[in-house]
RNA sequence: GUCCCCAUCGUCUAGCCUGGCCUAGGACAAGAGCUUUUCAAGCUCUCGACACCGGUUCAAAUCCGGUUGGGGACGCCA
């Protein structure tokens, strides 16, 4: 039976890194039918903080893993000092005194070589002589995370240990630890590191790293997987895109990269669009909606929710986050628009009183007002008017979305409606 | 400083194990074009890499050694 683990420290959110070595556990459970364990290692009391628990356990929620088992190191501590105890009455450990009178439990560290296997580096050899003998149980009662991490490595039946590869140099103490304490030795696999953009470790100077922060930024879960899964596995035959059930029948973690990747934001932004474009309107609406109702772009009562999703599938393509929705799509939700002062400059500074004018009435002429209509009465006017398309559909762009830039005029036109549409053109009329 | 890991386009990678099919494939980004009503999307094209040196071999991105470079670990943190 493989049995795996993720074991975060609630003394800081999940981030990138530890969401892809939850993913490649999580993933390796699932293609192997065997179960994945959450073990949170809350040794540290003065730094582990609930909130810290919550964001984790909320953001691999998010992102769909499911564990099948859940421990608190911070309840097994008398189970550590039993197993400290036992090697200290054999021998390999000893009693360290303070000056205060405090004692720990130490483990002594025997000059020899150590051969760990990996199953992504293959073997790696260590001379313990240049390893100190390792405190096992601090003088304050709690264990180590050396200690803690073995004893529950063995008594969970972890089969197959996969972290990051800052821990290789922690694997040879830890073998040393299982061979003291007569449990079997777990076969390790070490992922590659993920760096950020400088070279080096990811981190707040990087660029936002927590879960929940790529969560506020409007990214998908999916897409957020997909993107961390392809960082150092491929499915191969050059695919990219790849659903995680599909990622699941093809997966090994044999298969994966040695080599440290740098995360890069503008594939993920990709990915991101990739899903955004396919995914169901009605599930875009249900994220975008509190976000809407809280910026206040639309009422709690007053929610039109088969226009929104209209409004919705006129961005789903052009999107990178979900929060570029509301940047591109805000003048449908105002009230009363503010053109951006460059685009009001070079498309409405000319006085187009006339052109507005006429336009506004013939809008009130279409009967059927569809989006094929509009566009030819737009270019019925346009004819008798002698001018090219351009010269008007740009200023009307600004005049009712603000923007330079945005979906279809026509399209705009439609879903704005007439009345919002005829008050938008005035507003740019002047009165003789 | 000591120990360990890693090395293919700017970035993510395929190929490496089982040398020849590799004048090294794909994706992101960048640039150009098509389309057009702007921005996206889509389609087409361009730019762009086997770190270096030596060895093995008829043949090396692929195997071996070294150099260089990058990263990690050396806590009574996890």
């Amino acid at each position: 039976m493989i049995r795996v683990r993720f074991a975060p420290s609630p003394t800081g959110n999940l981030h990138i890194g530890g969401a892809r070595t939850a993913l490649f556990n999580w993933l390796y459970a699932l293609a192997k039918n065997g179960k994945f364990i959450l073990r949170i290692e809350d040794t540290d009391q003065l730094r582990s903080k609930k909130e810290f628990l919550d964001e984790i356990t909320n953001s691999l929620g998010w992102l769909g893993f499911s564990w099948d088992e859940i421990y608190y190191q911070s309840q097994r501590f008398s189970l550590y000092k039993e197993q400290a105890e036992k090697l200290l009455k054999e021998g390999s450990a000893y009693i360290e005194k303070s000056p205060q009178g405090t004692e720990a439990i130490i483990f002594k560290v025997k000059p020899q070589k150590i051969k760990v296997r990996d199953l992504i580096r293959g073997e790696i050899e260590f001379d313990a002589s240049t390893i100190k003998d390792q405190v096992l149980i601090k003088s304050d009662g709690t264990p180590t995370y050396n200690f803690a991490c073995v004893v529950d490595d063995a008594t969970m039946s972890i089969s197959h240990v996969i972290r990051g590869d800052d821990h290789i140099s922690n694997t040879p103490k830890q073998v040393l630890l299982y061979e003291a304490l007569g449990f079997k030795v777990p076969e390790f696999a070490h992922l590659p590191l993920i760096l950020g953009a400088e070279g080096g470790r990811l981190s707040k100077r990087t660029g936002a790293t927590a879960i929940s922060d790529y969560r506020k930024m409007g990214y998908l879960p999916q897409a957020l997987v997909n993107y961390l899964l392809l960082l150092s596995w491929a499915p191969g035959e050059n695919r990219e895109v790849i659903e995680i059930n599909e990622a699941i029948k093809l997966f090994d973690i044999q298969d994966v990269n040695k080599t440290a990747a740098t995360f890069d934001q503008d594939k993920l932004n990709w990915f991101n669009n990739q899903y955004l474009k396919k995914a169901d309107p009605q599930k875009l609406a249900d994220e975008l909606i509190p976000i809407l109702l809280e910026q206040g772009y639309l009422e709690k009562d007053n929610i039109d929710k088969a226009y929104l999703l209209e409004i919705i599938k006129l961005f789903q393509a052009r999107l990178n986050t979900l929060n570029d929705f509301i940047s591109w799509a805000d003048f449908f939700f105002l009230k009363e628009i503010t053109p951006d002062p460059q685009a009001q400059a070079k498309f409405l500074g000319t006085d187009l009183s006339k052109e507005f004018s006429l336009f506004a009435e013939r809008l009130e002429e279409v009967k059927d007002f569809d989006i094929p209509n509009i566009e030819i009465s737009f270019r019925e006017l346009i004819k008798e008017l002698g001018i090219e398309s351009k010269k008007l559909i740009h200023p009307i762009r600004v005049a009712l979305t603000g923007k330079t830039i945005g979906p279809g005029l026509f399209e705009v036109i439609y879903y704005l409606g007439k009345e919002r549409t005829r008050e938008r053109l005035l507003k740019w009329v002047k009165k003789s």
